[in-house]
DNA sequence: GAGCACTGC
């Protein structure tokens, strides 16, 4: 592989990929194949670049709530000088030779002197950036409390510098406590020593862990037993004996929870990007704020520091969120003060004046000025108005200065695309080119990689892109910004049971961070598709996804953990009484919970799988039918979790050519089976499955996942003894797929999303007599059967079944009367 | 004959 060699050295030397110097190495990084450590890259050496360039002297100050868009000048003086420094880091490790000595001391278990030399070249540019003069306020901070919550605004370096400050600290040793156990017994357990950071994305927690290993002048996770940075996301866990730092996804903290409720390994956890509030990150924050603030005694009492940090929290209900929990704490007497076991040191009376103290820490980022400008009147077709302020800008603005367009879905970013072409025609010849490029996540990979690709010379490129442009994917080059203002949300509606995807307006932060896109390198100009007065009634921040997504998950999640009372769980946002009822009857139908309330058996092993509880439901299901249905079910629940296998076809030619090459893989049974047959096809090809996946118009990309998660799922399967080892399993794989005994499987998990056909040829779900449309993209599509299944309930224009089977109504029956 | 932002175990 030596794609991955090549990509491992590029990503260890500390380049800078946007410079002309190294430019052509750049274009190198860009061929990889390999899409996701392309992605990683990218994002990483936009990364440094912002952390190099960042050296303004912060202003910090406590308890400050304050607009998160203030922004503020670097020198350009200073910004050489590190420029220069960074490239006499990155010149120094490049070379093979360098790289085969490291990893022969790796072995050795020795930190080698150029991983030594890396660290001191890096810490230059770690002085410089906003936080770091803030380290020693930080450790007295946390001496005294255990909770801090933290602002610190894009650039400020809060996510890889905050772990080394504390590494060191004396409360961050491992230490030795009697523990009492459920069956009274006591047992000396090991608590503390590791800093967990958790982040929303993979990519950020290994692309984290990589830099602060270099910062730290240490291998990397399983590269070495003396390692002391790992990190730990689904399918790759790269950690050592000796890790004292590590990243991990806000998921994974919550598997570990599983097996370690008190999270004795770690002295601290720090949650980033709290402002993204994703279902994990709130059940995250609920459960350490049980921690904290109640008598640790899966700890021996031994205190768990939680910061949270992000880059515009709202401070005020984090802070409300924390305090609530130590004052409760107190008020019942069940705070940690009163632990008598000796465990803590004499520090124990002064913790007992600061209980219930929240520190709270402000830092600026480096962001260049961004101007805002607004139309004077309300807009009524935003891709028209967009359009205009293109030219407007393109005609009036020097160059550089690329623009990037905010738009709300595919069907508008196309409208667009179409829009600014033709207009570019009549064009002044005179006046620069442009390059139209759209960026949504039904793009191709090699499309959406376009727009990283600096543009022709005297060219502007016009980026138009939804919503993937906000979080996801950084662009170097953007000095514009035009923002609709809205975007397409997903809300689950809990009375219907289905998932809605309508056009919203944003939410200041977003339109905040939609505008801070445009001031990443130069000072920017953002302009806004709506009245300032239309600003101002924006929601201050985005809906908590807890609220608009189905809460069965979350409720599972809670219950495995031990919270057997939904009631009493500290949510940061508490979901409607209505959508946790519904979430309980949910899972209750699938046996997940008994009717006291507490869960299951069944519910125990299907919080332990990666997968929605139906689906879950649906694999257990399928194991008590034998191990061959459980493996054929387990291809399908595989391809389930993967948003589309097949490719999108695009134009009508193309749409007929993919008939064509899939035509052996569809079955009349519906969807289910088509994937089953995709999936093994695609096994089964030995030789190029790149090519079959072509040739089929399969997703390659897609199928790859789908082979990741079947092997998660086989192995856990394994373990829990419901497959058999792996040489029984190869001796049934040959198996014909028994239709009956799949799909009965599936309405274990899904008896409520049914549909039976009625006279006038539409179907209404089983439960509560809904009309509902089979979508255009299943094999199912237009075809009449007594009665459909599917996976998920959508409304766009009209209410929708995805995921379709055929089934017969006295399946249904069965499994219905049977819950 | 429709069209779908983004994550995660």
């Amino acid at each position: 592989m030596p794609e991955k060699l090549h990509t491992r050295f590029e990503d260890s030397d500390g380049d800078d990929a946007g410079k002309t110097a190294v430019r052509p190495q750049k274009k190198e990084q860009v061929d990889v194949a390999d899409p996701v450590i392309k992605e990683t890259r990218e994002k990483k050496n936009k990364k440094r670049k912002r952390e190099e360039t960042a050296d303004v002297k912060p202003n910090t100050q406590r308890v400050v709530i304050r607009d998160g868009e203030k922004s503020r000048n670097a020198s350009s003086a200073q910004e050489s000088d590190q420029k220069r420094d960074v490239k006499e880091v990155s010149n120094g490790f490049k070379s093979q030779k360098h790289q085969s000595k490291d990893q022969k001391m790796i072995r050795q278990g020795k930190p080698s002197s150029t991983l030594r030399e890396k660290a001191r070249a890096l810490y230059e540019i770690r002085k410089k950036l906003p936080i770091f003069p803030h380290a020693d306020e930080i450790r007295q901070q946390l001496k005294k409390d255990d909770v801090m919550l933290l602002v610190g605004e894009t650039g400020s370096g809060k996510s890889t510098q905050i772990p080394q400050f504390l590494a060191d600290e004396s409360w961050c040793r491992p230490k030795t406590v009697k523990v009492t156990e459920e069956d009274g017994k006591q047992k000396d357990v090991s608590v503390g020593g590791c800093i967990a950071i958790t982040q929303p994305r993979r990519v950020a927690a290994i692309s984290l862990a990589r830099r602060v290993a270099d910062e730290m002048g240490t291998p990397l996770g399983s590269s070495s037993p003396a390692s002391r940075v790992g990190y730990s996301v689904r399918f790759d866990t790269s950690t050592s004996p000796s890790t004292k730092v590590k990243y991990l996804t806000e998921g994974m903290l919550l598997q570990e929870m599983l097996h370690d409720p008190w999270l004795t390994k770690y002295s601290a956890v720090l949650v980033d990007e709290v402002h993204e509030r994703g279902v994990n990150v709130d059940l995250v924050l609920g459960f350490l704020r049980n921690i904290v603030s109640g008598k640790k005694e899966g700890r021996g009492g031994i205190p768990l520091k939680v910061i949270a940090m992000s880059a515009t929290a709202d401070m005020e209900s984090l802070l409300s969120f924390f305090k609530e929990g130590f004052d409760n704490a107190q008020s019942t007497g069940t705070d940690g003060t009163n632990a008598s076991d000796g465990a803590l040191d004499h520090q124990d009376s002064e913790r007992d004046e600061k209980q219930g103290q929240v520190a709270v820490c402000h830092i600026k980022g480096r962001q260049f000025p961004v101007k805002t400008i607004y139309t004077p009147e309300p807009v009524h077709d935003f891709v028209d108005a967009a359009l205009k302020v293109i030219f407007q800008i393109h005609c009036k603005e020097p160059m550089p200065g690329d623009i990037l367009v905010f738009l709300t879905g595919q069907e508008t970013v196309e409208a667009l695309e179409y829009l600014v072409n033709d207009y570019a025609i009549g064009m002044d010849p005179a006046l620069p080119k442009v390059q139209v490029l759209p960026l949504f996540a039904a793009l191709p990979q090699a499309a959406q990689q376009r727009v990283f690709q600096p543009a022709p010379p005297r060219t502007r490129k016009i980026i138009l892109a939804t919503n993937i442009a906000e979080t996801s994917v950084t662009i170097s080059g953007i000095r514009f910004v035009v923002d609709c203002g809205k975007a397409k949300m997903k809300q689950f509606r809990t009375r219907l049971g289905l998932d809605s995807l309508l056009v919203k307006p944003i939410s200041k932060s977003a339109a905040i961070q939609r505008k801070g896109r445009a001031g990443r390198e130069a000072p920017g100009q953002c302009y806004r598709l709506y009245t300032e007065k239309d600003y101002l009634t924006l929601q201050e921040t985005n809906t908590p996804e807890i609220l608009r997504c189905d809460l069965s998950q979350a409720i599972l999640t809670m219950k495995a953990r031990g919270v057997d009372d939904i009631v009493d769980f500290p949510f940061l946002t508490r979901p409607p009484r209505e959508a946790l009822e519904k979430a309980l009857l949910q899972l209750f139908n699938i046996q997940a919970l008994e009717e006291s309330g507490k869960i299951s058996s069944i519910g125990l092993q299907i919080a332990k799988l990666p997968l929605t509880a139906p689906l879950g439901r649906v694999l257990l299901a399928a194991a008590q039918n034998g191990p061959n249905c459980l493996l054929d079910v387990i291809d399908i629940i595989s391809s389930l979790s993967v948003e589309n296998i097949f490719l999108n076809t695009t134009s009508e030619e193309k749409k007929e050519e993919a008939e064509k090459a899939r035509r052996d893989l569809f079955r009349r049974e519906g969807d289910h089976l088509t994937m089953l047959a995709t999936v093994q096809a695609y096994a089964a090809e030995n030789t190029d499955r790149k090519a079959w996946a072509e040739r089929h118009m399969v997703s390659h990309r897609a199928m790859q996942s789908v082979m990741d998660v079947r092997k998660q799922l086989t192995t856990q399967c394994r373990q829990a003894k419901l497959l058999p080892d792996a040489n029984t399993c190869a001796s049934i794989a040959n198996n014909q797929p028994d239709p009956v005994l799949i799909l009965k499987s599936f309405l274990t998990g899904f008896a409520t999303n049914t549909a039976r056909i009625v006279p006038d040829g539409s179907y209404r779900t089983i439960v509560g007599n809904q009309t509902v449309a089979i979508h255009p993209s299943s094999v199912l599509f237009g075809k009449k059967v007594e009665a459909i299944m599917y996976n998920e309930f959508v409304f766009t224009n009209r209410s929708y079944a995805r995921g379709v089977s055929a089934v017969q109504m006295d399946w249904v029956g069965e499994v219905l009367a049977g819950q």
